[in-house]
DNA sequence: TCTTTACATCGCAATATTACGATAATAATT
DNA sequence: AATTATTATCGTAATATTGCGATGTAAAGA
C-alpha cells in the first residue's frame, strides 16, 4: 500500500491526474506564478523570492519541466526558465475537455 | 520534512494547490467520470466499478466531498454520490482565471 | 589556476498518501 | 429480533513526497 494503482485506470485518467498532481503543491503554483509575472527566472531569484532551499526549488522545477510547462535554456553559469506557452495552452485545453462534459444531476441530489 | 510550507506561500496559491490535489489521483478522476457517466452513484457501484477496496472508494470520496465537487445524500441505507453543478464550474473557473493569465516568454526561450 | 556562482543530484529524516482489513453504525429486510 | 446491505471510520503497513544539507559539475571571473 502506498502505492497508487495505476494499472486498473485508463491512460487518460492516469495523464489527467499526473497534470493535476504536479500543479497540486503550493511552491509549483508560486514558481509558475512567478515566472509568468517576470517572464522568466532563474533558479536562484525563486531561492530568494520563496523562502525555499535551492535543492527544494531544483527539485520543483524538474517535476514542471518534466510535464513540460517550462523549459529551461543554459544561459553561461545560470539557465533561464520559462513557460513553454503550447504547453501552457494544451494542459489547459486538457483539463478543460474534462471540465466541459456536461455535468447532469439525478434527483436524490437537491 | 515532508511538510509542505503552507506558510510561506499566498491563500491563493494554497487554494489553488489544494483543488490540483484532490484531483491529482486517478481513482478520483475514475470516480468523477463515472459520476458524470451516470448521473449519480453509490459508493458500491464505484467498489464494483474500479478494482479498489470499499474503504479505499470512501476515502476518495469524502476528499472529493471536502473540496466540494461532489455531494452525497442518505438514501436509505445508501448513499447518492453526485456532482455539485456549481462547485464543478466555479472549480473550472479558478482553474481557468490561473491559466488565462497571458504569458509573455523571454528572450532567452527558444 | 584558483575562486566564485549557479545549478543538479544524492542521501536522509520527517511527514503524507494510498490501500486495505476489521469494525462500528444505520437502515432495510426477513 | 435477527439478518443483511451500505457506508464510514480506525488502525496499520507500504510507499511517496517534501525539504534540506552536502557534494559534484560547469561556466565565469580574478
Amino acid at each position: 500500500m502506498g502505492l497508487t494503482k495505476s494499472e486498473i485506470f485508463t491512460d487518460e485518467q492516469n495523464r489527467l491526474a499526473s497534470l493535476f498532481k504536479v500543479l497540486g503543491h503550493p511552491a509549483r503554483v508560486a514558481i509558475l506564478q512567478y515566472i509568468i509575472d517576470q517572464k522568466a527566472c532563474i533558479c536562484n531569484d525563486l531561492v530568494g523570492e520563496l523562502g525555499l532551499a535551492q535543492a527544494t526549488i531544483s527539485q520543483h522545477l524538474k517535476e514542471l519541466k518534466n510535464i513540460g510547462i517550462i523549459q529551461g535554456t543554459i544561459e553561461g553559469k545560470s539557465v533561464c526558465y520559462c513557460i513553454d506557452e503550447k504547453l501552457w495552452k494544451q494542459i489547459q485545453a486538457e483539463f478543460n475537455v474534462f471540465f466541459n462534459q456536461e455535468v447532469k444531476v439525478n434527483s436524490c441530489c437537491p
